[in-house]
DNA sequence: TCCCTGACTGGTT
DNA sequence: AAACCAGCCAGGG
């Protein structure tokens, strides 16, 4: 009965759960990268799967848990301060005008200062 | 079940 | 500065 696998159906796993739990906690106005959303959600060194399990949210059908609020996934960005690029052309722009919504500042190469605009949770 | 392909990162060359 | 590489997880054909 409530196998693993049955489980996921319905949930995602548990990885992928935990780290949208932690995606949406960076706060409008701030990012965070790959990584240290990976190491937030108790999975260290696993920035890549942090990766997937956003571009999972592409199918609204494998969102995670419908009920709770949506993930900020705009807000995620890799290590070097830059929107990662996509196989599907033109997201990034798209990912970049709602940051700059947000009130983050992008410089014209694409660069973010994450020493202005990453978030630092104390925990 | 094997094989491929994606929103990554830190350390080496 | 740039290219390479190993480590990593999940879904689809």
């Amino acid at each position: 009965m409530n196998t693993d696998s049955q489980r996921r159906d319905h949930e995602g796993s548990d990885l992928y759960r935990r780290i949208y739990d932690q995606v949406r906690r960076i706060p409008r106005g701030r990012v965070a990268t790959y990584g240290q959303i990976a190491a937030l959600a108790g999975f260290p060194r696993h920035a890549r799967s942090v990766g997937y399990a956003l571009f999972a949210l592409r199918d609204p059908d494998d969102e995670a848990a419908p009920e709770q609020q949506p993930v900020p996934w705009q807000r995620v960005i890799n290590a070097q301060g830059r929107v990662s690029a996509r196989s599907v052309p033109g997201w990034e722009g798209l990912q970049e005008e709602i940051l700059r919504e947000e009130g983050v500042e992008i410089a014209l190469d694409g660069r973010i200062d994450l020493k202005r605009f990453q978030w630092r949770p104390r925990s």
